[in-house]
DNA sequence: CTTTGTCTACCTGTCACTTGGTAGGTCCGA
DNA sequence: TCGGACCTACCAAGTGACAGGTAGACAAAG
């Protein structure tokens, strides 16, 4: 499983496949059907941990950080750690752009590690008095996607340091507080 | 070439086929190899084309409106044309997620296109003294990769409004002049 | 004006390999 | 002795790639 989400930070959706991922894991390929009837059903079990994992880390930086202002300052940290991590990116923006090929369970799992971090964003916006609750969805839609941008041309380039910057640009524009 | 465009947009490099794309013209897919020696060269031709086709749009942007400020205030309808033509994305954001799988010769090219677009936007912020010249490069990126995550999440959910109200987002933060 | 050679665009046929998926069996712990 | 975890052995479909052949255009040679 977490190989699989290695796997899919790397290559997608399209480049999850039984026979590699059964190498990794030490395992005959046949025998991942005994845990997940489908490859859609592995694809959707992935991106569900995915966005549970992340919903868990959010609320744990909630936890640590109870400034809303900092909490959110703190937001690229998460997007942050999987260029950090082998220059891996995030599963869902991944997916996202393969969308047209995605089984409906794993689209479904996809959207909703979107609606995690827009909620989560749009939250705090409010808590911290950045914008009005009637606006602070779309602001925090805009943060995703300027964030999730971010990290495609950072890796695109495997070149932490264009995230950093661009994030950088982010708070000096105003759309993320300084 | 223009099918093999279509289909990259919107199911990347890996979604690109011989048989697919040689059915979509009328041809056998062994005749495709007339034309291009490999799946990287076809990938490749199609990458540098559709990067040049977006220098040539943006020049015949700035020839028609004169004034930077416009002009850079238009520049999301570029991306927000491949949303309204079939719910489509830019071809080398897609392929960025791809990065790791692509052969050499296709990566060069995709590049190529996010250097076309920060060198372009680097010029008109600096032409309209929103940015020093020293900053306009990083702030180019940021320009450009808040876009290319904006259409992309958009395009998760087939939903331009998303777009048009993110780049109203990032307007309204001052990340792009109003 | 006709033959000859060459070029481009395309074809048929096939290979080696990968993919998702299935059938049916073994092994081991409770 | 039952069931979960795993296996071997397959299959059909699809993949990129190649060899070799054909039809038409066109120009120089006879």
């Amino acid at each position: 499983m977490a190989a699989a989400k290695r796997t899919a930070q790397a290559h997608g959706y399209g480049g999850l496949n039984f026979r590699d991922l059964a190498d990794e894991v030490g395992i005959k390929a046949a025998s991942i059907y005994h845990h997940f009837p489908s490859k859609a059903d592995l694809g959707a079990a992935v991106a569900r941990r995915y966005w549970e994992d992340t919903a868990a880390q959010l609320e744990a930086m909630l936890a640590e950080t109870a400034d809303p202002v900092r909490c959110l300052r703190r937001y690229p940290e998460v997007f942050r750690k999987a260029l950090e991590n082998d220059n891996r990116m995030c599963l869902c923006s991944f997916m996202s752009a393969e969308v047209e090929d995605l089984p409906g369970a794993v689209k479904k799992e996809v959207l909703a590690f979107a609606d995690v971090n827009v909620a989560w964003l749009s939250k705090l916006l409010v808590a911290a008095s950045l914008v009005s609750s009637r606006k602070s969805e779309q602001r925090a839609r805009a943060i995703f996607a300027a964030i999730a941008g971010a990290q495609l041309i950072a890796r695109s380039r495997s070149d932490i340091s264009l995230y950093d910057s661009t994030i950088d640009n982010y708070r000096a524009a105003g759309l993320l507080p300084v």
